[in-house]
DNA sequence: ATCCGAATGAGACTCAATCTCAAAAAGGGA
DNA sequence: TCCCTTTTTGAGATTGAGTCTCATTCGGAT
């Protein structure tokens, strides 16, 4: 909804050939205005709560042109939806869930992103991307 | 097919209150016998190819005992088919999967691994299991 | 303001996985 | 071995996330 942010939508969609429309911004905006991990469904939803005429298909077309452009992150959390997360000026990290809550915490680590690199290296590839998730649970007390 | 792993078959059939099956001993054999990563179809087509009638509601249901029992290892390459292997008497490791070629190698780094519960208990949880695969490509000769 | 190719939306479709329920099979007891 | 009860099976229906279709609408360059 701010003047930056849709400059950078703007630009995305220039440098991929594509229009700019009241859906696109509304995804964008939607996925980028809570800081959440969501689902295709939930986004869907709400915008059109909030008054914008948005079709699934719109939706999942918009975010996967937001994942290829690094605008928003998809992660799989093992139950079958996929989840979306705003990624601007974000630093890269993974994901612990709680098996119990749901809970969803991110992480970062160096040493692990270093290594990771490593392994990959040690087999003869190169590192494109990751797919890491913890599954915890909180420590008795 | 061999008279050892249709006994541990059995024991955990028996454990869990459920009967030992033609189908059920055919799910397991398909999945035991090749040491590769198949999806469900493959293994459905595979039994029903060697005379043995099942239903896949049968392999799904099967493969759900297998995996909770810790024969079985499920595995989500993100393409929507889950994979399957055996996990008799063997190691752990993650998976590294080649974008180019599609090929699945095996890994095992202690190092990760204990960073992994470090990372978790730093953050006041126990690490239950883990989901971690590196997506990468050939290094340029 | 016009025009044309791109975008949208409603709903059909896909595909893995799950569910249903009548019929078949397991396995304990006599 | 033959019952008898309970579990398992299988064919096909169903679910649900995600994709596709194509007639209609819209963006934006001129």
């Amino acid at each position: 909804m701010n003047d930056s942010t849709i400059k950078i939508l703007k630009e995305i969609l220039r440098k991929e050939g594509l229009r700019y429309t009241k859906q696109r911004q509304a995804v964008w905006d939607e996925i980028q205005n809570s800081k959440e991990h969501r689902d295709a469904e939930d986004i869907y939803m709400s915008i059109r709560n909030n008054g914008v005429n948005v079709s699934r298909a719109t939706v999942y077309r918009t975010i996967d042109v937001l994942v290829k452009n690094r605008m928003v992150r998809k992660m799989d959390v093992g139950d079958g939806r996929n989840r979306y997360e705003p990624r601007l000026d974000d630093a890269h990290h993974d994901h612990m869930i709680c098996i119990e809550t749901g809970k969803i915490i991110e992480f970062y680590n160096e040493e692990l992103e270093d290594l990771q690199e490593k392994i990959a290296e040690e087999n003869g590839y190169m590192l494109v991307r990751h797919i890491h998730q913890l599954f915890v649970k909180p420590l008795k007390k």
